[in-house]
DNA sequence: GTGAAAGCGCTAACAT
DNA sequence: ATGTTAGCGCTTTCAC
């Protein structure tokens, strides 16, 4: 079943055929429709193999999940849960679905030996999409020198496209909307305080309280990873000490779940004694007991940009580079008490 | 850069080149060595689509994820988690890693309009795995005519291959291990009545009943859909009918987290008034609080299996049908009294 | 053991 | 507006 059936059927010749296939419009309504015809009735699909050779042109992302996570169970509690990427694959197949664009997945973590994915070397693509913790400057160059076109999602590189949730704008909301509840002795509970993105977060929790002229005292931060394991620690270590907090905010719901089962294990009553505010909206949130209120980082919006802008930049190899931040939003469920 | 810019450095014909490439053993080892020193030299990789077009091997299999949860968010508490699909997914990227296969990823709703998936009309698989809810007859029929190989994770259909967890024993697993702990009035809230899924998994409950000799009214077993609505509505109904059970057995992860909503806003203590067995070992299991007691029904082992079982079946077309069982376990956690 | 040659199914430039 | 034709880069007989 090739091109040249469809053309015999049709009674035209395989040029036309072809010419049908990719929407010219220099081919009669009267002649398309009857390969079109053909094509229904015969259940043509052209040969993707030919048409990349001819073309170099893929028709294909990848998705490439850069983990340190080496395959360990990929949400046990001392990992980090892998919610960043199913969601954000959710958007980027939400994405998909308007194109003739099908999508590779890799998982690639430098325990495995290579210096660069194997989607990218193999030129299986048109375009990459990357997301997931690890990041290295190296790393982003050796993908650079492949010369293909690169959308980063969750994280910035100076010369690729990026997608990203506005850290700054998710810290304020956060911590503005405990303070509004009435919340004066807020705790924290950062990423990895070598991270960037916990440093941004900062920034906003500092503006929220400088716009309420109150002073940084009123929230402290802790930084852990983000794992449930994480936030269990370094909640429990600070608990510990004594402090009592009136709420907690998490840094992620890996983070935020590690917290709540240290405060179960104490008995201590949520929102009653402390108020939770979650990080992502991820499953974890949604199907918590109470559901949790939490900040939603868009992450399948994140996806589906992202595709958007790659597709551009498989157009457009020499347009502006495109930094592209996202507006996190707050979502009011449960678990955070008015104290006011 | 192709294989003649190789022919031409090693000073031998293209062909030469083809068959050190794929590892021909007629070749004198003094032309393998020249060949591959020009390989190396001009960091040769092969093009992918113009080997594909003339051996018609694409070197890349599919996961196809059935879904009736049409690109709603995908863990809304209304709508199926995507659990399976993320854990299996994991699994299959780990069969993955020693071969030289990719894995091209599609979501397929029936309402999207097409009767067979985009990627199995468009030949750009070896074979495909199929996995979700979407199941039905004239599905499978019309895949069958595209004569792919095909395994099937989580169900069963007369001509596929397929993997699966031993539905039965599952069943039997999680009532034996309530039994013993001494619970006798158990609710076993299972998938949809009409689902032999459903029928499988209260076989087992039946013959762990009937092992102890005890009688079948300890166990009484309501119907829902996969989804935290489902489990709580139908447990509230159950509830609000004055039934008081000791021990509940949640037929997924979505459904337990429904029956545990309702419950917590009973304000009925687990596991103290009422023992919670979950089903899956999720996400949503190893991350509640405290972590929940289970039946793993090894998704991520399924992967894996159905990942080998394919390729064998892409080598062998008329090998033997392999229905594969995989034998749940029981991880215990929490959530669970001891009643004896 | 190695090379020549015939395509795989398609696109795109050029004819008509 | 449609047809003719020359490849895209590779594998695979089949000669030598």
């Amino acid at each position: 079943m090739t091109i040249l059936d469809i053309a015999k059927e049709a009674g035209v010749s395989k040029s036309t055929v072809s010419l049908v296939i990719n929407g010219s419009d220099s081919v009669k309504m009267e002649t398309r429709y009857k390969v079109e015809q053909a094509i229904n009735k015969l259940g043509y699909v052209p040969n993707q193999a030919a048409r990349q050779l001819i073309t170099s042109r893929t028709h294909t992302i990848g998705l490439i999940f850069l983990t340190s996570n080496h395959f360990h169970k990929s949400y046990a509690f001392s990992s980090v849960p892998e919610t960043l990427l199913y969601d954000a694959s959710n958007g980027i197949n939400m994405a998909l679905q308007d194109t003739d664009y099908t999508l590779l997945t890799e998982r690639f973590s430098s325990a495995g030996g290579d210096s660069v994915p194997y989607l990218i070397r193999s030129r299986k693509l048109d375009g990459v999409i990357l997301i997931g913790g690890l990041f290295s400057d190296e790393l982003m160059e050796q993908i650079e020198k492949q010369n293909l076109p690169v959308v980063n999602l969750g994280r910035q590189y100076k010369h690729f496209d990026s997608v990203a949730v506005d850290l700054e704008q998710a810290g304020f909301l956060g911590i503005d909307y405990l303070l509004e509840k009435g919340h004066r002795r807020i705790v924290f509970v950062n990423g990895p305080d070598t991270s960037s993105n916990s440093q941004k977060k900062l920034e906003g929790v500092r503006r929220a309280l400088a716009v309420r002229g109150l002073p940084e005292s009123v929230v402290s931060a802790i930084y852990t990873e983000y794992t449930g394991l994480g936030g269990y620690h370094s909640f429990r270590k600070l608990w510990e000490t004594g402090q009592r907090p009136d709420a907690v905010f998490g840094g992620s719901d890996g983070i935020t779940a590690g917290i709540m089962r240290y405060l179960y294990e104490q008995g201590v009553a949520i929102p009653d004694q402390v108020s939770i505010l979650g990080y992502e909206d991820s499953i974890l949130s949604e199907y918590a007991s109470p559901a949790l209120t939490c900040i939603n980082t868009q992450k399948e919006t994140m996806g589906a940009e992202a595709c958007r802008v790659l597709m551009n930049r498989i157009k457009k190899r020499r347009a502006q580079l495109t930094m592209l931040k996202i507006a996190p939003t707050l979502i009011e469920r449960n678990f955070v008490a008015d104290r006011r």
